[in-house]
DNA sequence: ATTGATGTTTGATGGTTGTCGAACTGTCGT
DNA sequence: ACGACAGTTCGACAACCATCAAACATCAAT
């Protein structure tokens, strides 16, 4: 019997993609900002973070990547909205893969 | 009204190290390895994995670092334990900090 | 003490990656 | 059409990192 929502298990690929976008500091904040509303524009995250406009693309076209973030586009601006199911996947796959058999 | 029994908070810089530990896909499969069991030698790692001793010691240098394991010595042997409690402290954490402000 | 086995440390090397600046693309007003 | 603003892409560079081989350290048994 499943307690939890099926969710929906991320790929071998996926899962290493996602903890190596997890990884970096600065892309760990990028996704903290987005997080912290339920959407947020490139050109807020551009003022807010000290790095170059070139710098916030290559970090959130990682974090695209990994599914981690939606993007959508509006007219000239970009937003991006958080995935949580996605991470929650990740995070339960994570527990999943060090969990001994037969223990809870 | 709290619902998950306190986990100890991990600071900041041992969040940073736990999420770059998980990232290196090598150094994830030794953890599984590792979580398979109550505890694993690192002579048992050394033969599992097609990679040189150096290499292994390395890489649980940095786990240790992290905190995500403990390790042992055993006469000549050295014997590795998977933290649990930390592995769980940073998915709670992780997940904490892409929550937006007034939702569950 | 000498040998053999287990880990650790070190130096070198090749690959990855975070960052910048600049060039380029695309969109909106005027 | 032009200029201004928003993002992307590219080339280059420095820092980091996974890996190896070899030297070193540690322990056990002969």
């Amino acid at each position: 019997m499943k307690t939890q929502a099926p969710q929906p298990a991320l790929s071998a690929r996926q899962f290493e993609l996602v903890a190596k976008a997890l990884a970096d500091p600065r892309r760990m904040a990028l996704l903290e900002s987005i997080g912290s509303e339920r959407e947020y524009s490139c050109q807020k995250l551009c003022v807010e973070f000290p790095v170059s406009k070139g710098t916030i693309s290559h970090h959130m076209k990682e974090l695209v990547r990994a599914g981690l973030i939606e993007s959508r586009r509006e007219g000239q601006y970009r937003f991006y909205e958080v995935r949580r199911e996605v991470l929650a996947a990740y995070t339960a796959e994570l527990m999943r893969r060090v969990s001994k058999v037969g223990e809870l």
